[in-house]
RNA sequence: GCCCCUGUAGCUCAGUGGAUAGAGCACUGGCCUCCGAAGCCAGUGGCGCGGGUUCGAGUCCCGCCGGGGGCACCA
């Protein structure tokens, strides 16, 4: 249960029957909302619905509260109703209700923190995406954990997630790629080819060259060109995706599907979504192109889709690829995370949508803004074409993949982030991540310790949990459910990284109140009830771990 | 020039229109005689600037200033 709902639904009864026994005059009804008060002293709960309903009621707030505070029923789980200046109302929960959750916990298990929000609903979430032209850096590894924890947060709030992976292999990109790869694997072999205009200049290309080289020969040199290069890319390409793939599986990050751009061409989608259009009139012809005529809806300015030479552009396979999650595919929601560089995109992309006869609400894009990659003083800045980047492997050769998801997860997807390389090693033993794994392996070393002593502890009772200390514990633990619901609803995973923080110091901080394997006589039952927290809070930081895709070290 | 994001403590960042704005790092001072001091407790220190909306603004609106990204028949 989520004790959020239910306090919204007492509110809401007293609401209700005031202003039918007249209490209250019926007004415009208002949303009622209740938040986590800052000071403990105003309760687990606090609602302002008094102040805001005071100008419609043209009543005093703090008199609204006091008529309200009374009709509010009770519960098994509330402790007091309180009303507070200028006008609020608090809850504070029962102390008995709260040790009786570690019991709930400990049955949850493993699913903990599961909540039934989406019922089932399907969603795609579909990021990284990056084109496999080149080695995946900082920025996609960003964009990547932040996909792959939303992925997870929705799973866990009860929607069927597919992780999705787009590759781009069509277009000017990928020939440029195939150009590049073609020069140098001449050049392994002693031929001065050129490299081409816009080629791809970083070392990699020249090491995937003479791999290619050394397990395929010269054969492609005796090819013509045109074929050389086509087959050369078709092997340069797998190879370049395989290395990507391998990358982000050290990231811990997997998708369900690898979609091929190619295969919107093949199997027709391209050809129905853009009929879709012309037939919507969304098309015209112009300077010999084709162009989405998104002006008509509001947009800056019309796209071109097919260009004068026929070929279509990144945005037509884009939508048709839109067309494809929802149409063929019948998602019910898509959610694209992208890089800041594809901002520009994104309006566009919903006109597309919304011409293709979608809501275009069903697709949520996710803007992943850019890394600044910091080495102490220096500055660090990406750039594929020059070769001047830090690759992911290189970042997780120095920080490991736990620092990586943390930090990356910590930041709102919308706000730039810096990364201090040199910070991240340096303080490596100093910083939340080990703070909260750290957490973990205490709480389990004292369950082995009880293990050890062959403590017994599953006939304990919970009730016996009253210590301050104790009480915090269970009243963090207890907001998981609420939380996976609102990071789902809001698409925010990176409050899991804070909350996680907090159940460690509420941990931290009872570990330190309250001895749990204790020697002391007379102190065996409230062993046994201890150990059944320590247990509980193993499950929810453990769940917390799970979540961020970060290791819940048993010992460190 | 236009569009998007952003400006919170010395640094990196949280912060559903609500009560006394939080955390980590850094700095200062305390705490290990039975479970892990990678910990706990206390202290120092802040909403870019100016208007507006509101009972109430870090949060919403407008303007200015600073930072980043975009404005292709590239992706």
């Amino acid at each position: 249960m989520i004790v959020r709902h239910l306090i919204l639904e007492l509110l809401e009864q007293a609401l209700q029957q005031a202003q039918e026994v007249g209490l209250l005059p019926p007004g415009t009804p208002t949303d009622v909302t209740v938040e986590h008060p800052q000071s403990p002293e105003h309760g687990d709960f606090a609602t302002s619905l008094p102040l805001r309903l005071a100008r419609s009621l043209r009543m005093n707030p703090l008199e609204i509260a006091r008529r309200l505070a009374p009709l509010i029923p009770p519960a098994e789980v509330v402790e007091r109703v309180w009303t507070e200046p200028p006008g609020f109302i608090n809850f504070s929960l029962k102390a008995g209700w709260l040790s009786s959750q570690v019991e709930s916990i400990l049955q949850e298990g493993e699913t903990y923190g599961n909540v039934d929000l989406g019922r089932g609903e399907r969603v795609q979430v579909e990021f990284v995406s990056v084109n496999p032209t080149g080695p995946i850096h900082v920025g996609h590894a960003r964009g990547a954990v932040q996909g792959d924890a939303l992925a997870a947060v929705l799973s866990a709030a009860g929607y069927q997630v597919t992780r999705e992976y787009y590759v781009n292999d069509a277009g000017n990109q990928m020939e440029a790629f195939y150009n590049s790869l073609y020069a140098r694997y001449q050049q392994v072999f002693g031929h001065p080819a050129e490299m081409p205009q816009g080629g791809y200049m970083g070392d990699y290309m020249v090491d995937l060259a003479r791999a290619i080289a050394a397990k395929e020969g010269e054969r492609f040199l005796s090819m013509p060109p045109q074929e050389a290069v086509q087959e050369l890319g078709r092997i340069g390409l797998e190879q370049m995706l395989g290395r990507i793939r391998e990358d982000l599986n050290r990231l811990r990050v997997h998708f369900d599907i690898w979609f091929r751009e190619h295969t919107l061409y093949q199997e027709g989608q391209y050809q129905q979504a853009m009929d879709l259009l012309r037939q919507g009139h969304h098309l015209m012809e112009r300077e010999g192109a084709t162009w989405f005529v998104s002006t008509a809806l509001g947009e800056d300015k019309d796209n071109v889709l097919i260009r004068g030479s026929g070929v279509p552009t990144y945005f037509a396979a884009d939508v048709a690829y839109h067309y494809n999650k929802f149409v063929e595919r019948e998602f019910s929601r898509v959610i694209n995370i992208w890089g800041a560089d594809h901002q520009g995109h994104v309006s566009r992309m919903k006109a597309a949508v919304g011409a293709l006869g979608i809501d275009p609400h069903r697709l949520i894009i996710i803007i992943s803004q850019m890394v600044t990659l910091r080495r102490g003083d220096h500055l660090l800045r990406a750039s594929k074409r020059t070769g001047d980047l830090v690759t992911l492997p290189e970042l997780l050769e120095e920080v490991g993949p736990d620092p990586c998801r943390y930090f990356f997860l910590a930041r709102s997807p919308e706000s730039q982030m810096e990364f201090d390389l040199e910070l991240a090693k340096r303080e490596s033993s100093e910083n939340p991540v080990y703070y909260i794994q750290y957490a973990h392996a205490r709480i389990a070393s004292i369950l082995r310790l009880a293990l050890e002593r062959q403590i017994d502890y599953s006939d304990g009772d919970v009730s016996l949990l009253t210590d301050p200390a104790e009480l915090s514990l269970i009243r963090k633990m207890v907001q998981l459910p609420e939380l996976v619901e609102s990071m789902a609803t809001n698409l925010e995973p990176h409050h899991l990284p804070h909350y996680a923080q907090d159940v460690a110091t509420a941990f931290h901080w009872f570990y330190q109140q309250c001895r749990v394997v204790s020697s002391t006589p007379g102190e065996e039952a409230l062993v046994k009830a201890r150990l059944k927290l320590v247990k509980a809070a193993a499950i929810t930081l453990g769940r917390c771990l799970q979540l961020m895709g970060m290791e819940a070290p048993e010992q460190m």
